[in-house]
DNA sequence: GGTGTATGCTTACGCCGTAAACTATGCCAC
DNA sequence: GTGGCATAGTTTACGGCGTAAGCATACACC
C-alpha cells in the first residue's frame, strides 16, 4: 500500500489531537475525525494508541508537565514559587478551554502531575508547614487551581444567559434579588480576580500555619442531607 | 394502546432520571436505557422532555434548588451564614457524586442557582462588603463550593492509583519526591478538610473587605504562556 | 527469494441521541 | 352516535460513536 508520506507515530497522533482540540474543542476530537486528520482511517490510530482514554490521558500529562518548567518556578520565597505555579497552570488552562475539562475529570497521576505536587509540596514543608498542613494545602492549593479556575471557565458569559439576566440587568428583579441586582454590574477579567483568590489562599495558608485561623463553622456534619 | 398503569410526566421522567444516576451512575443514564426503565420506549420519553440537555438541566435545578432551603441558611451572623450554604452544598454534592460533573459543567441559570447566588451576595453587602467586592467574593465562595468539591470528589483514591503510588508508599521515589514522600502517608477525610477550605475562604472575605490582605503576588501577567 | 513483523485498511457490532411517520386512545361539539 | 382532533406512545431509520477481528501490504533481514 501506499505509504503516507510520514508515518505515524504516537507523538503524530497525540500532536494532531491536541491541535483539533484547541481549533475545533474536544466535541470535535473522535477518533474517525482524528484520522481523517492524519490522511489515515481510524483504526490505524490503534497501532500507536490503546484506546481513546489513554490519548486523553496523554493529552492532559503534555498540558500538566510544564507546569513545572525548571525555569517557571522562581527563586523566591514559598509563597512566590506556589503563586507563580498557580498562575502559570491558571494561564495555561485558561489558554486551552478543553484542558480544563480534561484535567479537572481525569486526575491521572503522571509525571507531570507529580513534580506539580512535589512542588507545592516541599514548598510548604520548607516554610515550616506541618507535613499534615502541608497535605492539606496540596489539596487546597490544587482544589484551587482546578477547581476555581474550571469555575471561572465555565462561567456562563451574560451574553449567553437567558431572559431571566436580562431582567436582572434592568433592575426588574430587585424585589426577588436585591443583592444580585446590585452586584451585576461589577466586571472584572479572570486573571485579575484569579489574583485575588491566590493571595487569598496563600495568606490564609500562612495563617493556617501559624494558628491565626480560628475554626467558626464547626465541620459541617449536621448540614448532611438525608438523601431519598 | 394499553396505557400503563401510570401515564408518564415530566416529574416522573425527572425522577426515574435522578433515582437512575443515583444507582447507576451518570454514563448509565441514557435515553434508551431510561426508557425501559420507566416501561417505555426512548421516544416517549420526548413528549416529556425536549431533549436530553433540557432533562440534564432539570435534574441540576433540582439539585441546587434545595441548597437554599428556607430552615437551611441559619440566622447566623454572615459567616455562618455562608458557612452553612457551603457546607450543605458540599454534602449535596458529595452524596450524589453524578451531580458533581452535571452542576459544574452546566452552569445555567435557574431559580435555584439564582437564590443560592441571592443568599451568598446578600449575605457579603450586609456584611459591609462593597460590591465589587461582594461580585468577588460570590465568585469566591461559588468557585470553592463547586470547585474544590469537584476536586475532591475526584480526587484518585490511592487504592485506584497506579504503581508509582505505592512506589511512593514504599519511600522507593524519595529521592526524587522528598516531599511527597513524607506527606503521602497523612489521612483525612472529605468534610473536614473542606470545613478547613471554608474557614479560610470565610476568614480570607473578611481580610480582603478590611483590606488586610496585601497584594503579594502580582496579577501573574508574565506567566502568560505562548502557546505553540 | 523467502519469511517475519509492523503498519494500515476493511468490515462489522452494539451503543448513542433523535427526526419522522404511524397508531391507538380519550374527549368534545354536534 | 359520530366525526374531528389533540395526546401519548410506538416503530423505523439515520448518522454518529468506540473498537474488536481479520486482511493486505510493505519493509528488514536471512
Amino acid at each position: 500500500m501506499a505509504r503516507s508520506r510520514d508515518a505515524l507515530t504516537h507523538d503524530r497522533v497525540l500532536q494532531a489531537a491536541l491541535a483539533l482540540a484547541d481549533s475545533e474543542g474536544l466535541e470535535a476530537l473522535s477518533m474517525r475525525r482524528l484520522g481523517t486528520e492524519l490522511g489515515v482511517e481510524a483504526m490505524s490510530l490503534y497501532r500507536h494508541v490503546p484506546n481513546k482514554e489513554a490519548l486523553l490521558d496523554a493529552m492532559v500529562d503534555a498540558i500538566v508537565h510544564d507546569w513545572i518548567d525548571d525555569e517557571a518556578v522562581p527563586a523566591a520565597d514559598w509563597r512566590g514559587r506556589i503563586a507563580a505555579i498557580m498562575h502559570r497552570a491558571h494561564a495555561t488552562l485558561l489558554a486551552r478551554p478543553w484542558a480544563i475539562e480534561l484535567v479537572t475529570v481525569r486526575p491521572r497521576v503522571g509525571d507531570g502531575r507529580l513534580r506539580y505536587a512535589e512542588a507545592i509540596t516541599t514548598a510548604l514543608l520548607e516554610a515550616g508547614f506541618t507535613p499534615q498542613l502541608a497535605h492539606h494545602g496540596l489539596h487546597i492549593v490544587d482544589g484551587t487551581v482546578m477547581g476555581f479556575t474550571a469555575q471561572q471557565a465555565r462561567r456562563p458569559s451574560a451574553a449567553a444567559l437567558g431572559d431571566r439576566v436580562h431582567a436582572l440587568y434592568n433592575g426588574d428583579l430587585t424585589a426577588d434579588y436585591p443583592g444580585i441586582s446590585v452586584t451585576i454590574r461589577e466586571h472584572h477579567d479572570h486573571a485579575e480576580e484569579y489574583s485575588l483568590m491566590v493571595d487569598l489562599v496563600i495568606d490564609g495558608l500562612a495563617r493556617l500555619r501559624d494558628g491565626l485561623l480560628p475554626p467558626r463553622t464547626g465541620s459541617g456534619a449536621s448540614y448532611v442531607l438525608s438523601l431519598a
